[in-house]
DNA sequence: CTGATACTGAGACTCAGTATCAAAAAGAAA
DNA sequence: TTTCTTTTTGATACTGAGTCTCAGTATCAG
């Protein structure tokens, strides 16, 4: 079992929780895929396996999944959102080509750290931030 | 007439389109209140002058002031989307209160070149970006 | 004034996401 | 393994933001 399985038995269970198949199976796509998804494809991909499985349940486990630090929410081109695995993955934002969707991560601790800066000064307490930056991609420069 | 409503006509001629009493309704209301206001707020509060008003309308007049650059769109706490005026106004960026949704601008040259720069490194050319911290202002801080 | 063209509003539609709730599954304890 | 409580599930209906369509209407250049 993965380190990734592992946490998220234990979180369940620390909140009493139940641990399902359904709630594994959606966490073992997100981590194989490696991707950013869609709630849309994770259920229409599970959804061809498991002919039963509710839309309902592919939102709820992904939230679930974002609350234990196990999957992390990002907000795509077109203003959607999707998840992407992110156990020991440290802290990242995110490059968006509006042309063909890519996604390029990025991170700057002098970001980071002048963006605290800022939030003090105005008296503001950080809990979470989204940068996110639309263009174009190096392979899509130069293409209509 | 105000600078703002003569930047709308000369853009709006430019593009072969027309100027209409909806659209000079809409963004001199928004210039007015000054603040951030989603599109359904908008077509509430005008649709009681005049009942025939549309939602399509709005959204489409909204979309058509973000293009001539007199409005911006931001996302607010809950994800949606908000337009405020934005003539005049150099580019900034917002920290938004999760308790109570104030938002408070920054803005801040050195993150902008970091930024810049990142992107440069990678590739990518930059069209446009948001930058979005959450958490919780002064006021709000040490309340429930 | 007139004609070409763009715009409008009504309403149907789409799509992401949520609420509800009865039936099913989990898992602790016996 | 059986029982019991609690959580979870999936079907379905719903919501709310935003889009599409289209017939009728307004704008404006000539």
């Amino acid at each position: 079992m993965t380190e990734e399985k592992k946490i998220f038995r234990d979180y369940v269970k620390s909140r009493g929780l139940k641990h399902t198949a359904q709630r594994d199976e959606i966490l073992t796509y997100l981590l194989k895929s490696g991707r950013h998804m869609s709630p849309e494809e994770v259920f229409h991909t599970l959804r061809e396996r498991d002919p039963k499985l509710g839309r309902a349940t592919v939102f709820r486990t992904l939230k679930l999944l974002e609350e234990c630090r196990l999957a992390s929410r990002v907000t795509d081109a077109n203003g959607h959102q999707t998840y992407e695995g992110s156990y020991g993955k440290p802290h990242h934002d995110h490059m968006i080509c509006v042309r063909c969707g890519r996604t390029v991560e990025f991170s700057s601790p002098r970001i980071e750290s002048l963006q605290a800066r800022i939030a003090r000064r105005k008296g503001f307490q950080v809990q979470w931030h989204r940068h996110e930056i639309f263009g174009r991609c190096s392979r899509c420069e130069n293409k209509i």
